[in-house]
DNA sequence: CAATGGCGTAGTGTCGGACGCTAGGGGAGG
DNA sequence: CCTCCCCTAGCGTCCGACACTACGCCATTG
């Protein structure tokens, strides 16, 4: 079964697709281990070079991955990978706050109401000791702006919404990290953001869906008003590298 | 400058990673062109196998396209690509049809309360026509969807907001073509369908921004309404292929 | 008998070279 | 000056090779 290319279809693009469509069809799971290169080379009818090049794109699309060098597996794409990717092409896109903000005038609040229905015990003290740190770090900006983004990721996974979870943390992270441009210009921030932190945890203890809804939303409402006094409404989101998470230290 | 392999950092990798963030810092700029891979490779200390092998990388994530084969330049990353991956991924982690009906009941209504706020009278007649053609094909299952997912992506593009957009678009087409597996168990739908467009329209038409996000939300919650008539709150998305835009057909 | 350590192999990452094909530029001709 | 044709650079693909290293196998040892 020789993949001969059709005029313009790369073999290697080809053969990308044909993995991918298998593992969309389920041919192939998840987990499911690949055989060598030499041997995917001939199933497809390419050269190992040929076919690596189609690897590294569905390895880039996080399809397949290698948990060790000896072996190639089936994967589901992790959603940091989407997130950095996400991220990279709105900054490059140089959207502005305003768009950012928009949406994120719905995502958190409804993260907070999900929360607030959904959280167990232990969730619930993990956010409080988060909300803790957060307190302590007043301050100090960079740890403050670390916190704050955990804050409210902890808070999407706990509604265990993963759609919402996907759509919301590449843009949720470029907004936050336009906090560094907005604090300075609004110093009372760091005590309004621990309020309305603070609310949302508590309203989520009560199971308060409805109020941990409203302080979420009066908090990012509050996120626009500095940027409006730091006079960036409509700047772009900057800072595009580094948007993958705290990850790994490695390198 | 030869780029040689730490400890478990792969050739090929650390030059989509160089290449990479030097777009993302500006160095290189979208539209410019890059060098032949002869060159590029030499100028990494790579062979043409392993730049290739980056290239493909780059490629995948849509920083870097081929306008024509012999030209190799910098890009934006295309949100339909975006659209496409992201959707895959939702379809692989199996989200469930109340997740993606959860923030979709957000979306669609902000989406059309921003299209009636700044929506061109050129934009407003082409959602009439649109419509126009919805109704014309009631009754007709596959055209209906489709021009269903070209409704609420146009409303969406009007709205100029491409965060929303980005978000947006790999949900709700997932969520919609659901509408397929709803259809049969609940029939009055088409019609309710189309009212709900109709009003949607019309508010726009009228600048209410209000009420055209009211609808919008009566529009999306009966489809979760349908859905518990077909059973399938819960039911997992499926039908994971296929996620990109109608698509030259090709294979 | 189980645990430990050394050995061999298969398989990956990278290299170098080669060849056909075609887009696109430059020169010849109108 | 424009048009057409030829030539070449550069891409897609193939082939063959080599170093390095997980990993399994086997023998040794307590």
């Amino acid at each position: 079964m020789i993949a001969r290319a059709q005029s313009g279809v790369y073999a290697y693009h080809h053969v990308a697709e044909e993995i991918t469509a298998q593992i969309l069809r389920g041919d192939l799971k998840p987990g499911d281990q690949l055989p060598g290169e030499a041997e995917l080379g001939t199933r497809f009818g390419v050269t190992r070079s040929t076919l690596r090049e189609a690897l590294r794109q569905l390895e880039s699309d996080g399809l397949v991955h290698r948990p060790s060098p000896r072996r190639l597996e089936v994967s589901v794409p992790q959603a940091d990978l989407l997130t950095s990717r996400a991220g990279r092409a709105m900054a490059l896109m140089k959207v502005t706050f305003r768009e950012l903000w928009e949406v994120t005038m719905l995502t958190e609040p409804l993260a907070a109401r999900i929360a607030a229905e959904r959280a167990a015990m232990a969730e619930i003290e993990s956010l409080q000791g988060l909300h803790a740190e957060l307190v302590a770090a007043e301050g100090d900006m960079a740890r403050t702006l670390d916190l704050d983004e955990q804050f409210h990721t902890r808070l999407a996974d706990i509604g265990g919404n993963r759609v919402l979870g996907l759509a919301r943390e590449p843009i949720a992270l470029l907004l936050f990290r336009g906090f560094a441009r907005i604090a300075p210009h609004a110093p009372q921030f760091f005590r309004r953001q621990i309020e309305a932190h603070s609310h949302i945890v508590a309203a989520i203890r009560d199971r308060d869906a409805n109020r941990a809804e409203k302080w979420a939303r009066k908090h990012i409402e509050d996120f626009w008003r500095g940027a409006q006094i730091a006079g960036l409404e409509d700047a772009i989101a900057r800072n595009p590298g580094a948007l993958s998470p705290p990850a790994a230290a490695m390198d």
